[in-house]
DNA sequence: AATGAATGAGTCTTCATTCAT
DNA sequence: GATGAATGAAGACTCATTCAT
């Protein structure tokens, strides 16, 4: 007697998480090298059998880069100083990328590889913009509100952006650091206004 | 008459930086998705006279990685307060980052890449690690002089760790956004102690 | 209550003929390229039924193959003039071909395809072999007693066997030129004696 | 010391003409279930070496679809009867398949696969039109001037395109049996006009 | 009896590396 | 010393076949 449709149904997903795990874990690890062998290997099953779940390498990593990008949540607060919510913003991104920096190496390496279809490198490069376009506003509004300092603020944008990345590597590359992760304290110091700027 | 040995000396020594050079040029373009045909052919010299002057494609990362890391000088001044050494060391390298960056990326490749030989990954770790030091020891006498923030040092060694690493990244990305490379003092600011910690 | 003996070998009957079916029109579809997957779907049933039925791909296509012979009925007259009986059987022949090619596309495939397995091209080879060596034998007696051309008999069959084959083909790759399907006659104007020829 | 690059010109010529060698008689012996590995060892080199010649699978079939029509001659007389002149180009053609039916069997195989490129599906439907427009107009003008049967002129080109693929496929098959390869004549009877068409 | 998830061998293709000239 | 043709070992992907339910 055949299995029924729900129990069916109950397999695919444990399976399709199954494989996307050990998607991550073998992308973690070996970085755009991986092969589908890793990926079937690290999810303990066949290599013909990823191929039932995500059409082709490619869709498989739409769907890994998908899922990263989901759990990036930016939702930032409507109320407040921009200086507050950005900082409130960046706090907790840092955390995100500390706690869960494998899931963000595979966005850059996506964005690095030659062969990524152009759409998967597209959506994460707009991805990427829209981070972007949030931070320069807080940061331009908190200059006029003297939260922030008055440098160029797409200096303080490209400064930001490259510490997330940065850390996110540092996170990943070095876990037995996990203890030396920086505070954000640390990283927010780059956008405070000079002793003088404040009084001004 | 056959080439004197000084000639051949010469000529070999031309075609092996005429190799490198097409080397650099080829990952820079491709990473580490680059072949041995586009080195050759970035070099313009045949596929197999590569092969003549490095014993393999790793041999030839090998010796593309020694040449950058050679060319990345840390020398530091020995005169001076600890947080100005630091702050000068730190500025050079921003700047170095910021106008060469592809010679640094192989550097990023190599440590992120599956089948970089452990010797090669090593020397690139150790070379970071010495960095480090040198990083560390600064920050811990600033922070006796009342220079540098203070932090766990630790943090903020990894916060500059990671914020060079990020930032040549994003010089790589967007060579197009080099007007908005962050102004090293903007980077500093992280050091900064408070303004009641310094006066203290 | 299990159901009865009878019964069960009438579920068997069905689904084996429904699976025949199913691979009849996959492969009708599809040419040699189609997959048990294909044959599957056709029939509406489960990959794993096929093989309840059929110990293989190649089994299947031996009973498809079985199958479309056993419909390819050369029954011929025993009375009657040899050129009489010759036209009667090639032109019942010509309009099987017209009318069902599907069945005959598979004969054809099955002796084209390298893993055919060596029986089933036999049995379909032999099969050709009778069907010449009736042709031949009414042509012999057809050119004694006049009615046919006097050209060498073994020509005279393979241009027949030829045209047959030719035509199968036309109908199956062109079913929207059905109207142009030719007529017997034409194809019989082949075996015709010369206006000397048959006055002698 | 390099050889010379009219040395390399020739070897590479002599290459692609071996490989496009290996590549007829496998695909003649094994249909469109030929693999690379086939055709590679039919040439006689290694499995690389082809995509050295032929960019892939597809290309390498192009070229030799493009070769098997290059030698697949229709030139026909300007001058003469219509009948005389379609006989005489029917005469040739026969020949041709007769004497070189792989290089034809393969425009067949490449119409009956589902996974020939569209372009080169084109090509030979293209070519095959041709050649049949070619034949109607001179059965049209024939039967004006009473040297072909009065039948329909589509039915007749159908009977006449049958006759020649049917027949290729014989002298493939049957390569043993060339000596029963019928003589044009026989074929031509059935363009024949009856004796009492002829007479009006 | 029936299902469909799972497997693994085989196919196309790329690329580091070798070798005759 | 230099060339580029040739090789063969992977890697992505497909599909006949098996097996737990």
């Amino acid at each position: 007697m055949p299995r029924s449709e729900a129990e069916n149904q109950r397999v695919r997903d444990e399976q399709r998480a199954r494989i996307l795990d050990g998607a991550r874990t073998a992308f973690a690890r070996t970085g755009m090298a991986t092969t589908m062998a890793d990926v079937a290997s690290a999810a303990g099953v066949s290599q013909g059998l990823a191929y039932r779940y995500f059409a082709s390498k490619e869709e498989l990593i739409r769907a890994l880069v998908a899922d990263a990008m989901s759990s990036d949540n930016l939702r930032v607060e409507v109320e407040g100083a921009p200086g507050v919510r950005l900082r409130s913003v960046l706090t907790r991104i840092l955390e995100a990328r500390r706690d869960h920096p494998e899931v963000f190496l595979l966005m850059n390496h996506v964005l690095s590889d030659r062969d990524t279809p152009a759409d998967v490198n597209e959506l994460v490069r707009r991805r990427g913009m829209g981070f972007v376009e949030l931070v320069r506003q807080l940061i331009v509004a908190g200059q006029a509100s003297g939260e922030i300092a008055g440098d160029d603020p797409d200096q303080l944008v490209a400064a930001i952006v490259a510490m997330i990345d940065g850390i996110t590597r540092f996170a990943l590359n070095h876990p037995e650091l996990r203890g030396h992760f920086p505070d954000p304290r640390i990283v927010l110091r780059m956008l405070e206004p000079d002793a003088g700027e404040r009084s001004s």
